[in-house]
DNA sequence: CCTATAGTGTCGAAAAGTGGAAAAAAGTGG
DNA sequence: CCACTTTTTTCCACTTTTCGACACTATAGG
């Protein structure tokens, strides 16, 4: 499981070093090959090279018929692009990625179990107070008012 | 069961020391292995590594078409940090976590059962003062009424 | 008052992160 | 088709941060 939040800085060129430790996980996993995505809360999403293929047959195998599904096909197959770890270990993230998230220098990587999400710092910052200012009470589902932490 | 209130300081590198009086439960409930993360509340939340991965796997399992629910995840999971007790029995907080419970240097550790709460002293004392002088008699839930202290 | 233990801070070595320069590749226009 | 420009990629060096070890201070108990 990815866990955690990191702040990171994209230079000039848009590279992002990967936090070390999750670097022998992936490294294991996918041998440092590596898919980045969108995902609509405009927001990219780093999934090892494996955990992308299997998302993506399963995106491919949606009806095509479906508005819906053909959309959520276009973007985030449409955006997806292959990365590798270069020698010192940072990912490059290519000008499109970064424009459709609104990255910045300051961005903040967040471990999502087989995943990543990656964020412009205040972008995250912004929708995080938002999220925990809200529902509080709003329409939890049966299973979450039992859930003690 | 994890009990009571301590000052703790954080050191200019963000290490806390845990109370002696914990260290050796901790040291056989989870060989000195800690996951902290946050809370609603804007505090930080310290669990055994086991007990965490317990609540890690309900958080999982929720529908995670669920706004809510999804939101929750995110901010719980992605903050959940794993820490080790150092030789004299400190733990690093994160700058990442530091800054979302706006810990300084005086913080309060609070016992919680099965985990642990550690607030920023002023934060906790603000807060502590505003539950206590509120609600009182407000629509207490069944369960609440036949309780005797 | 002295000793033992917990708590706190500092220092140095090692690792990680960052930026820049050079080399390679791709794109553009004559 | 070739020459030139621009972008991309690789490599290296420098800076910063992190981590572990140790030492000093404070406190409590005998």
């Amino acid at each position: 499981m990815f866990r955690g939040a990191t702040k990171v800085t994209l230079d000039a060129k848009g590279r992002m070093a990967i936090p070390t430790r999750y670097r022998e996980r992936l490294a294991a996993r996918c041998d440092g090959q590596i898919v980045v995505t969108v995902d609509k809360d405009y927001c990219l999403l780093i999934y090892p090279l494996p955990d992308w293929e299997e998302l993506e047959r399963k995106l491919i195998r949606l009806p095509s018929m479906n508005k819906v599904a053909r959309r959520l096909q276009r973007i985030m197959v449409g955006y997806a692009t292959e990365v590798e770890l270069d020698a010192s270990g940072r990912i490059l993230v290519s000008r499109e990625l970064r424009d459709f998230a609104q990255l910045e220098k300051q961005a903040i990587l967040i471990g999502q179990g087989n995943k990543f999400e990656l964020w412009d710092e205040e972008r995250w910052v912004e929708k995080r107070d938002a999220w925990l200012g809200e529902d509080e009470d709003t329409s939890l589902p049966a299973e979450l008012e039992s859930l003690s932490f």
